[in-house]
DNA sequence: TCGCAAAATAAGTTTAGACATAGAGTGTTA
DNA sequence: TAACACTCTATGTCTAAACTTATTTTGCGA
């Protein structure tokens, strides 16, 4: 047993490949120890740390378990992992070939409803700046977008103008944030969705929910209200 | 500008950390060039593979826009990208605290139909395996799973009992994929749904679709759809 | 036989050094 | 001035060697 055909780019990946392909063929099954990585790196006839490269990417993947001393394991349930990319709205719809628009629908500063400051571990009646928008493309709804701002957390929020710049971009752009927590569901659109993405209320609706947190707090939390039928990819 | 303390477990992700925070306390502002990984390394007192480490962590996480002879930058619009962990329906279910059971509906061989075929890249009306089976919690309809599964590829289906074991740990058991497409969307619930899941027709569901491939072709082409006001999680 | 300490081992991490390579910058020439 | 080739540089990748650390195994003694 030498070295294999070299398919992909990095010597890493290719053993991560090869591992991979052993596992998918079955050579190595769900559970079976292989061989350690000293073995491996005479067998591929590259050094220790490449393998070990390849090995954490097949772990990170969720298909090796490792652990000191025990060795790596082929794991039983692969409990596979997915990525989603969250881009900003814009490049999102321009890259689908539509044009882009936003409709600034309201910005004003409101007292924190209770259930937004659970999730943003602030007091509830806090004055955050409270603004909702629609995005657009090719004119016709993509996402209606309900957020609330921590001027406390993202100074100057008072201050900007919401029709020239949405809301998403000034802060990705102004404050980057150091946590996050971010989860989504299906639910039945109410009046306000219906109206915003120009749909029937009850139409199911991909929500997905987010805050953010820097030092200071709570930067924002939003409800984005994705416009009927949208399909969200995760890549494996 | 020396060694900072060592908050984290790692040098290469104590670095990182570091870079985060100056990134996030916006001394390094979004489009600036930072200084290149010889520099820090030598600021840091690390070896220059250590900085690489953490520069490509932070690089994977959207933070850091990386080109060779260019630099490393902040990335102007992060476009950050979150992990979603698939985990087997029974696992999720007893993290949950919950006793899990599952039900099988229907267990026969059908002709595929157009809109699957399509996906699977198979002939529509080829012989595969169609499975349609619910999972509980506490005796609550968890998920229902609508499910078809290619012979081909998965040799041996044809004579699984699958109200022993539920169809998605045997193929995980038995068939690791080396590809699969997945992705979600809002459904409201049909007839069949709604009486799976015990809920009324029209409601809001998550549905999630996946294909799964190996070098035969494709494995199984899914549809999961979860209970009513299901939160799916997604870690930064 | 049980409990515990010591030894062994495999992964985890780091280092210094080397070479590869994309691609920005520069200078030459038509 | 534009097209082109060349140079240079920052990242990308790999290596060999060492050290660290979690955990299993072993072996000793009560």
């Amino acid at each position: 047993m030498t070295e294999k055909d070299l398919p992909s780019s990095s010597k890493a990946q290719a053993i991560a490949a090869e591992v991979r392909r052993r596992i998918v063929d079955r050579e190595w099954r769900q559970g079976d120890r292989i061989p350690d990585e000293a073995e491996l790196a005479v067998s591929f006839g590259v050094a220790r740390a490449t393998v070990n490269k390849a090995l954490q990417l097949l772990a990170d993947e969720g298909l090796l378990y490792r652990k000191r001393r025990a060795g790596t394991h082929v794991a039983v349930n692969p409990a596979r992992k997915a990525t989603l990319t969250i881009p900003i709205v814009r490049e999102q719809v321009e890259q689908a070939g539509m044009v882009y628009s936003h409709r600034l629908v309201a910005q004003k500063t409101a007292p924190l409803p209770p259930e937004v400051a659970a999730r943003m571990a602030l007091a509830a009646g806090s004055p955050l700046i409270h603004v909702r928008s629609v995005h657009f493309g090719d004119d016709a709804p993509y996402q209606f977008e309900d957020r609330w701002i921590n001027p406390v957390a993202a100074p100057g929020v008072e201050s900007v103008d919401f029709n020239r710049l949405n809301p998403n971009e000034w802060l990705v752009r102004n404050f980057p944030w150091s946590r996050a927590d971010m989860n989504f569901r299906a639910e039945n659109a109410d009046a306000t969705d219906a109206r915003m993405l120009e749909t029937r209320q009850g139409t199911a609706l991909l929500v997905l929910e987010r805050t953010t947190w820097n030092d200071l707090g709570a930067i924002t939390s939003v409800r984005l209200a994705f416009r009927p039928g949208y399909n969200m990819v995760a890549i494996p």
